[in-house]
RNA sequence: GCCCCCAUCGUCUAGGGGACCAGGACGUGGGCCUUUCAAGCCCAAGACCGGAGUUCGAAUCUCCGUGGGGGCACCA
């Protein structure tokens, strides 16, 4: 089962953030790198001038490091096959080209922009005009400086073959192939050239990129076999589909999930938003691949030795965030104390409250387990830190009571606790639960209003716990405040 | 329009000719616990896209439909 090592790579085009779809592609390469104890490269592809933008790929790179998603060799941490950065290969690029041209393989073009999108609106591809041009006559007019590109001579009959790992063989009519262009007219690569050239010169053995792709594999491996290079394997990765499971996730889906969900695609918006990585990555991993039928819970070192190509999946997963938040809730529950509360203390910042280290420390118990992401806290346990909370008066009507009872009840808990010896949480709990019984109150019944008086809201944390932390001064503070709006309701 | 890929519960999936009246997980419904809400535990409902064929036997192999997805640039 183990391979040789592998070398693979991420080539991500600086365009933007990472979403899920490339995390999970980059996960996945890193994963086999590790796996057979070999090399991820990270490659950035930035062939396409007009797109570029400076700041993504710094993005792109924090979003991975964040994530755990370590590269042997990039941009960044250099490596024997510089340089990582593909704009800056284009001198290479530009001799693969040549050297084709001089095999005959691949011939220079001089059709403009015009002619190009006519054809394309007659539905039809590019008609192959400049194919046959003498060499020499060709040669003169980009002398001479005329606009050009160069096409790759495609084969126009038989068929190409290529086998992919997940689906088998693949196999297209040549007839099919278009002569697509390897340079631009800018003197730039086309990705098609690009990725071929610097995926051999890297020494790259397993190209495992998105289904997207798959299209355009016949042409890759032509171009591989032009040059008579070795082809990697190639593995291509399903799509991801949007929640529901109708569609690929577009640039509004994405919007829409961001805004209304509270989730995101962005790995750096999961980030923001309080997801632990460890989460973000189990999630990931099973989207497209999985172990067995009994095992989901994995950490990134696990995956290194459970993952294999060999079990991934050839059709469409659709993202489903409540899966995400279900292995969230359970790493966060595994976290220790003091992880939680430094997890939280920046959301806390964030609303304006100024959280103590000691009591967010007493907190984090009372709201391990109630927390989905480290978002959530200040919406369980803000009110400790608010000088004074303002409860809406209907909720302090307890079940089956009214205003009067409740009124009344409120005010034998605060009477209650004005005498009591210590502020505990034990002989707070044994006070109350008396008074219950002398009161004939359920439980529930009692604290419904003190709850709500104290935190103001009508879920919260453990009571007795909660008026502890919270202290007798303030407790009592806002019961008395509770009381008021209580009698005028 | 043309080309390519995919097809098991709502979703992620296990399964690869007999071990499957199809297993797990998320979600959903119900119950227990209980001071609200969670967490935890228990139970339940829930799927092999359709049709032919191969075979003693098909979720599993083949073909044809259908459905879904991806791609058809001097973008990656």
């Amino acid at each position: 089962m183990s391979s040789d090592p592998a070398r693979v790579r991420f080539a991500p085009s600086p365009t933007g953030h990472l979403h899920l779809g490339g995390a999970r592609t980059a996960l996945y390469n890193f994963l086999y790198a590790r796996q057979t104890g070999g090399k991820l490269l990270l490659r950035i592809e930035d062939t396409d001038r007009k797109r570029y933008r400076a700041a993504a790929a710094e993005g792109l790179m924090d979003s991975l490091r964040w994530l755990g998603i370590a590269w042997d060799e990039g941009p960044d941490v250099g490596g024997a096959f510089a340089p990582y950065i593909q704009s800056e290969r284009a001198a290479r690029h530009r001799e693969h080209a040549q050297q084709l041209l001089n095999a005959g393989k691949a011939y220079h073009c001089f059709c403009d922009r015009n002619r190009l999108q006519e054809l394309r609106r007659g539905r039809q591809s590019y008609d192959r005009l400049c194919r046959e041009l003498a060499p020499t006559a060709a040669r003169q007019r980009v002398q001479s400086g005329q606009a050009h590109v160069i096409r790759f001579r495609s084969p126009k009959e038989g068929s190409t073959t290529v086998r992919d790992l997940l689906r088998g063989e693949i196999t297209v009519r040549n007839a099919q192939l278009d002569d697509f262009v390897l340079l631009k007219s800018d003197g730039f690569p086309v990705y098609h050239l690009a990725a071929m050239a610097d995926d051999h010169a890297m020494g790259i053995t397993h190209v495992i990129r998105g289904e997207e792709w798959l299209p355009s594999l016949p042409k890759h491996a032509l171009i591989m076999r032009a040059f008579g290079w070795p082809e990697p394997t190639w593995c291509h990765l399903s799509v991801l589909k949007k929640p529901g499971g109708k569609g690929k996730m577009s640039k509004r889906d994405a919007r829409q999930l961001d805004k209304a969900e509270g989730h995101s695609i962005f790995i750096h918006k999961l980030h923001e938003r309080g997801y632990l990585p460890e989460a973000v990555v189990n999630w990931m991993a099973l989207m497209g691949w999985s172990l067995d039928d009994r095992r989901e819970d994995f950490t990134l070192a696990e995956l290194q030795c459970a993952f294999g190509l060999e079990q991934l999946n050839a059709s469409p997963a659709a993202v489903d965030f409540s899966k995400l938040d279900h292995f969230q809730g359970k790493r966060v529950r595994q976290l220790s104390a003091t992880d939680v509360a430094a997890g939280i203390k920046p959301y806390f910042l964030r609303e304006g409250l100024k959280p103590d280290e000691a009591t967010l420390l007493k907190i984090v118990p009372l709201i391990q387990e109630r927390i989905v992401t480290f978002e959530d806290a200040p919406q369980w346990a803000g009110f400790f830190f608010q000088p004074h909370v303002s409860p809406e008066p209907a909720h302090l009507v307890a079940k089956k009571l009214t205003p009067a009872e409740s009124l009344a009840a409120l005010q034998q808990a605060r009477q209650t606790l004005v005498t009591l010896p210590t502020f505990e949480r034990d002989p707070v709990e044994k006070a109350l639960r008396a008074l219950a019984d002398e009161l004939g109150l359920k439980l529930g019944q009692l604290l419904t209003p003190v709850r709500v008086a104290v935190s103001g809201q009508r879920v919260s944390p453990p009571l007795f716990e909660t008026l502890e932390i919270l202290g007798r001064e303030s407790a009592l503070q806002r019961m008395e405040n509770a009381t008021k709006l209580l009698k005028d309701l």
